[in-house]
RNA sequence: GCGCCAGUAGCUCAGGUGGAUAGAGCAACUGCCUUCUAAGCAGUAGGCCAGGGGUUCGAGUCCCUUCUGGCGUGCCA
């Protein structure tokens, strides 16, 4: 394993178990203190352990201390301190183990050594087809991708999908707008009456112009219905074609756009409604199909089949999910949705626990979203597909570009996201982005310069070389950074990489100025040249889970 | 009304399973480039962790409650 933090935890917790046996049940756990001065690591089981021992926790850690066996150990030196903690200072030798990890592994560093052998799938971004992306869509985007990759690294299998919902509503609502601006074109604008819902957006204006320019005026004496569909037929692949391009500019890219026009197709959501309603859990009332959502602990019954013989959202969902597990075989699903999708992810996810549909014990699991609050002068901007109002991805492209980007929307997914349109356009030297960055671009300058003095990272370098401070808190940085991986795939937070690179890139700039290589002692400079080559290593690999570029010059 | 999420420095946010003196980035102020990239570093200042109770050796963290904000509570998705 090469998560040196947690192999030295578990050996410092073996040795106090050692010392004094009559602790081995006992709770007690070793943590990473604050402050540094108490140590690299601190163990509270003298205190955890002072209940069942039935004695005071300064006496255990006496006890302790005097059986402690630290030869040939990653640790130096043990001491008591404050209520009962005992601390631990490591050794040169886990130092060293930590930069010949790095070494070895190399682009793999921080991978889970062993697949887990289980398919994750992350469904995220599923914006409508019915008009370019904007900036909620942003955030998505990024957390999806980004959690997808924390996965991989983790150890799943995993599979990145689009939901695309081409029917419905307000795939409807679409083909109306489109024929609405299409016979204005021909008619003008006021003789035609826009629907009261319809998208409003400039890009519903332009692919009319296109339909009118490539074929005329032959649809004006068409049936409505024939005529909306077609314009439908015309628009959405289009959109879902500009939805892959600006994604792409994104740097996301999905294994599946999942058309749910398959699931109506195949008879599919009609075969697994039938099993609910085989099941006893649906009644029929005024020519509806309810789900009697209360059975399976939710407030409220769902409509699933409206009066008209078409299926509510709802039901195409149920038969979706099915989809996910039962046909293909997905061990665990990860929805990343808005916030304004929780209520429905409470009521959906006990509707998907009846044991009928066949998840059989496999986990959906759903990543919420806040809000992204626009901003502009320090008011907030409403933003709506629907009255065309949105800033849009690739907008925000143009204007900042993909790695701010990526990095930016990478936040904590609980908390609501600010984003100040006037920020971002000036967030060139400001953004956190720029800094890790730049701690790549000067590692990289740095190992070219040297090199042209003739010195080159030591292969195996020796970390009692590298004692100052700064170079061992980046070693325990660099450390860390398996066990960063593990807690953003456990938490589904994938912001916890960018704050880890952030950070990493903070310990890297004091180092550089702390110490120097040119002119060192030819032994020092090579150590300190393979720390940062070490440092350039896991910068890589952070940012590549990211999805930032790593420049080798700025 | 009910439900979910949130409230930590002037601003934007970190603070795994409760741990030692609550942190960082912006913004402000003071220093540091004849030598490896100053998009950097060092330092100063900035706090009743929304308010109030409780649990215990110990609470920003857990429980209760009040207040404030966001989002739900659509046969939209």
């Amino acid at each position: 394993m090469a998560d040196l933090i947690e192999r030295a935890k578990q050996s410092i917790d073996a040795l106090i178990k050692t010392a004094v046996p009559a602790l081995a049940d006992a709770p007690g756990s070793v943590s990473i203190p604050k402050d540094t001065k108490n140590g690299d690591f601190a163990a509270n089981h003298a205190m955890a352990g002072a209940k069942t021992l039935h004695a005071a926790p300064k006496a255990i850690a006496e006890d302790i201390l005097s059986g402690l066996a630290l030869e040939n150990t990653w640790f130096t030196a043990a001491e008591a301190a404050g209520p009962g903690f005992l601390n631990f200072r490591l050794s040169d030798g886990w130092y060293t183990a930590v930069l010949d990890a790095v070494a070895s592994e190399g682009a793999a560093y921080g991978r889970a050594e062993e697949r887990n052998g289980k398919r994750v799938m992350v469904e995220f971004v599923s914006a409508n087809p019915t008009g370019p992306m904007t900036i909620g869509n942003a955030r998505g985007g990024v957390l999806g991708d980004t959690l997808a990759a924390v996965l991989d690294w983790a150890g799943w299998d995993v599979w990145r999908e689009f939901y695309v919902n081409n029917a419905g509503h307000q795939v409807e609502l679409f083909g109306q707008s489109l024929e609405a601006r299409y016979l204005q074109l021909i008619h003008g604008e006021d003789a035609v009456q826009f629907p009261d819902n319809g998208y409003h957006g400039d890009d519903i204006r332009a692919l009319a112009r296109e339909i009118y320019d490539a074929e005329g005026d032959k649809y004006d004496t068409m049936a409505p219905a024939e005529r909306q569909a077609a314009f439908v037929a015309y628009g959405l692949p289009r959109n879902i074609q500009r939805m892959k391009d600006d994604l792409a500019r994104y740097g996301i890219t999905f294994d599946k756009w999942f058309l749910e026009t398959d699931l109506h197709e195949s008879g599919y959501v009609a075969e697994t409604i039938g099993i609910l309603v085989k099941s006893g859990h649906t009644y029929e009332k005024d020519g509806q199909l309810w789900l009697r959502n209360t059975d399976f602990g939710a407030d409220k019954d769902e409509c699933m089949r409206r009066a008209d013989g078409t299926w509510t959202y709802y039901a195409v969902d149920i038969a979706y999910h099915r989809n996910k597990f039962v046909e293909r075989g997905f061990d665990r699903v990860i929805d990343v949705l808005g916030a304004d999708h929780h209520g429905h992810t409470v009521r959906f996810g006990k509707t998907m626990a009846c044991p009928e549909l066949g998840l059989n014990g496999r986990v959906l699991d759903f990543l919420i979203m806040q809000m992204v609050r626009l901003t502009r002068n320090g008011e907030t901007v409403k933003v709506s597909k629907r009255t065309g109002k949105a800033l849009t991805l690739a907008d925000l492209m143009d204007e900042i570009g993909r790695d701010p980007c990526r990095y930016f929307f990478n936040a904590s997914p609980g908390s609501h996201l600010e984003f100040d349109l006037d920020l971002a356009v000036r967030q060139d030297s400001e953004n956190p982005v720029y800094y890790v960055q730049y701690a790549h671009a000067r590692i990289c300058s740095l190992l070219a310069t040297l090199a042209d003095d003739g010195l080159a990272p030591a292969a195996h370098p020796d970390a009692a070389k590298l004692a100052s401070p700064q170079e061992r808190e980046l070693i325990r940085s660099l450390a860390s950074f398996p066990g960063e991986i593990r807690a953003a795939a456990a938490e589904l937070d994938p912001s916890r990489i960018n704050r880890y690179a952030t950070d990493l890139a903070s310990r890297f700039h004091k180092f550089y100025n702390a110490c120097r290589i040119r002119g060192e002692e030819k032994d020092v400079a090579e150590a300190r040249l393979a720390l940062a080559a070490a440092v350039k290593q896991v910068l890589e690999n952070a940012l590549g889970i990211l999805g930032v570029t790593a420049p080798e010059s700025m």
